[in-house]
DNA sequence: CCTACCGATCGGTAGG
DNA sequence: CCTACCGATCGGTAGG
């Protein structure tokens, strides 16, 4: 019984990575259950013994990203580092998930507008708040004259759509390494950042 | 018959501005040739006298928006100013494109993937060559003792993600205004770039 | 530009 | 987990 339930919840979770490569590779729309099923080597009617839709494989992805984001987001505001510390932990974060978690990271980036009510306006409503926690940081440290003074929005949407792009860099084969990557982007946008 | 065949031409044109509004918002694949033909005001079968198939509305598009960032590129790597100019140059046209041909642009960033061969990989090695001239400029500008020594391919991803990022401002009724964000923009991106 | 329609494919269910 | 199948919808064509 503990195994019969463990077997099933890893099928589950097969489904869900397979997933996840499939609709960062084809999109959401683009990717049938039947192309879903055989990835997985069941019929697409089997899927529906581990999943209750289609569209409840989209919330799963999106959620459990979201969810990973807000609790290292809630870690690091209690931590102690300024303002600049508190960023560069964030981006060091952004970064390592793109690489090491990259389909779910990716999906739920750009394939949540495919989510259906309630879901998407939970989403969209999580989404502006964790910007606007991190904007929040980033005036914090314009008060406390570690940041020069910019628009915080602004800075906190490039960031993000920054950090989004290294999809491109995985993609090209790793000409740098993960950890150079990492250097290269805190140099670029922390010093965009930093009080002069 | 000059007549006639301006009209036809404006007919196609308002049905490949309203595609690119429609595929921003629900994605190309998720967009209906139906739902396309409702919004242009003629029955979907209607469309066909004026496009060949839903993959040419994308091939339009994507081309379209490819052609004139080439053109500008060019235009700018003949100039005679530095790297950092060069650089806020192209910054300055990608923002400005962003804001005043977003749908287009938008589209041809995200939807491109489903462009059919041979127009994939057409697309995809003018992209490839894109960034390779933009990282041309900033390795130049990294010999000359312009800008810091950081990996070009890198900073070439990030600006131009970054960029991209001016949907959800785009999104957000505009919270401050075009020149305001391209300011910002500037001084976040180039400060990052520029040799201290 | 429309009516009428095609074959293919979609997400999902029934029943075992 | 499979076979068999459903109604809906898809991109696109024929013919006028």
């Amino acid at each position: 019984m503990a195994k019969a339930a463990r077997k099933k919840a890893s099928k589950k979770e097969l489904i869900l990575r397979r997933a996840a490569a499939m609709f960062r590779e084809k999109g959401f729309a683009a990717t049938s259950m039947r192309d879903l099923a055989e990835t997985v080597g069941i019929e697409a009617a089997s899927l529906y013994n581990h999943i209750r839709s289609k569209n409840e494989i989209l919330e799963a992805i999106c959620f459990d990203v979201a969810n990973i984001f807000f609790t290292n987001l809630e870690t690091i505001e209690s931590s102690s580092k300024n303002s600049i510390g508190k960023i560069e932990d964030l981006l060091r974060f952004h970064i390592r998930q793109m690489v090491e978690n990259y389909e779910e990271v990716y999906v739920s980036d750009r394939e949540w507008k495919h989510l259906e009510e309630p879901y998407l306006s939970n989403f969209q409503s999580q989404r502006r708040n964790y910007r606007k926690k991190f904007a929040a940081i980033i005036n914090e440290g314009i008060d406390k004259n570690e940041i020069r003074k910019i628009d915080a929005p602004t800075a906190v949407l490039i960031i993000l759509h920054a950090i989004s792009g290294i999809e491109s860099w995985h993609r090209s084969k790793a000409k740098i390494s993960a950890e150079e990557l990492e250097e290269n982007m805190l140099k670029i946008m922390i010093d965009g950042l930093r009080k002069p």
